[in-house]
DNA sequence: ATCCGCTCTTGATCTGTGTCAAGGAGTTAA
DNA sequence: TTAACTCCTTGACACAGATCAAGAGCGGAT
């Protein structure tokens, strides 16, 4: 299951992405905080395509996400998957008090975890109020996504969907490069089609077939399969049906 | 919006129901922790029917339902809508730190609230960490209801998705009731096929038509259009696509 | 260079669910 | 009693998306 522990040091600025350490944390901590963190804290590698976790699992740890894409998923007997959450850097995986997964943990691109070894991190929240309050703010965020989608999955249409979900990752991309402010977007996507579907409640065929009429009425443009061009995001937005920006997700 | 402060004393166990105070403070509170959070709690009544509160409207409190159904629901522009929580009684609403709703809630069902006043609600949480530890572990267990969702709406049949619905309630029903062991498990719908359909992302007929075939198969009786009589629950959970147990929701 | 495996695209057809429409059952009000 | 209303059921038909199938593009291994 490719399990390679880093050393800190190799993260010379710390563990930018990290959202414990620095969002949680860091801002607020005391110096001998830091030093308990440091202690249960190391870093893991998973290969693009991998299997982090299994659903029922025992979970030893919780972990941010450093670098890279995860997916949480659900499957059922007969094999239809359902992607449950999109886990990008900063994202926190497990919670505190479950001792075994609840869904499957996929590195979707290879990745970089920060892992806390889960009995110490439990006492580190009982003892650090700041870190369960961070800890609550992140988690209601991941429920109003959660919500967010529940309605692309239960009423949207296939090119709805397929505009929400580049919507999302063309806003999370501009957000990370300067505010992309009025120029066109551009990002490579980081799900194959198969993945797009699982995260849709589509298949395969109708998520590419959506992406070419897309593509065939300008909504986008493309370079080669994954390399999207947004000429316009208030029109893609509007294809995605939520015309008013607001909310959205992740 | 029909409005109406109850006194404590109209609830002479205390509040009940009410997660804040009895799951997440009394065993855990000082004396002192509770009077500060009698005075700013306060109880309302909604009828049947009407909204709590609208989406984008702004939040002076924050609540935990005491009795009778509540729903979270999104509107499209177009008036697509879709349910996106179902509140039942020891259920939260609101979020410390948001301003403004960001979805309609909606009284199912008459209902009872226990609000607390948000701005002083929001400094407790600061002064008396395990509120927000308890905070944390219903927005986790909340999570898991809205990702097990997400694996109903984007993947199940409406036959399987009209199951699932009848097992949560179900479920709910036997464990308020005592533990409905082996005996065959019976309760009201609390919901009209109008808001079941809303929930599940199909339409009203649809929900109809699959009743009436779940009814046809002996999967489950009806007495009049609510009652509903479930011969074996083993055989609905069958049906609705999760036959190990295990997890399901809320 | 050739073959293999993987991802993606596109076409033809099928089917589950939506849409539109009519009417039944129960409740409340006149 | 009838009328009006809400909630629910059922039928006929349409259509979005699933399924089945073939093949294109491309990188990596031999």
């Amino acid at each position: 299951m490719n399990e390679i522990s880093l050393k800190s040091s190799q993260f010379p600025n710390g563990c930018q992405n990290c959202a414990i350490r620095h969002q949680a944390v860091c801002s607020r901590c005391e110096p001998d905080e830091l030093e308990r963190l440091d202690e249960i804290k190391y870093y893991r590698t998973v290969e693009a395509g991998q299997t982090v976790i299994w659903t029922g699992d025992r979970m030893e740890f919780v972990a941010s996400v450093v670098s890279g894409i995860a997916s949480l998923t659900q499957t059922m007997e007969d094999g239809r998957t359902q992607m449950v959450g999109l886990l990008l850097p900063g994202d926190f995986i497990g919670r505190p008090g479950r001792e075994s997964a609840a869904y499957d943990v996929i590195a979707t691109t290879d990745i970089v975890l920060c892992c806390f070894r889960r009995k110490p991190f439990e006492n580190m929240i009982v003892q650090t109020p700041h870190i369960a309050q961070r800890l609550l703010e992140m988690t209601l965020d991941e429920l109003d996504a959660a919500r967010e989608w529940m309605l692309v999955l239960g009423r949207k249409t296939a090119r709805e969907k397929i505009a929400s979900l580049l919507a999302i990752v063309a806003r999370r991309n501009a957000a990370l490069k300067l505010q992309g402010t009025g120029e066109k977007i551009q990002f490579d996507l980081p799900l194959t089609r198969e993945a797009m579907a699982d995260y849709l409640g589509l298949t395969l065929e109708t998520v590419s077939r959506q992406i070419s009429a897309l593509k065939r009425d300008k909504v986008i443009a493309l370079e080669g399969k994954r390399h999207v061009i947004v000429p316009d995001y208030r029109r893609l937005l509007n294809e995605a049906g939520d015309d008013s920006d607001g909310g959205m997700m992740m």
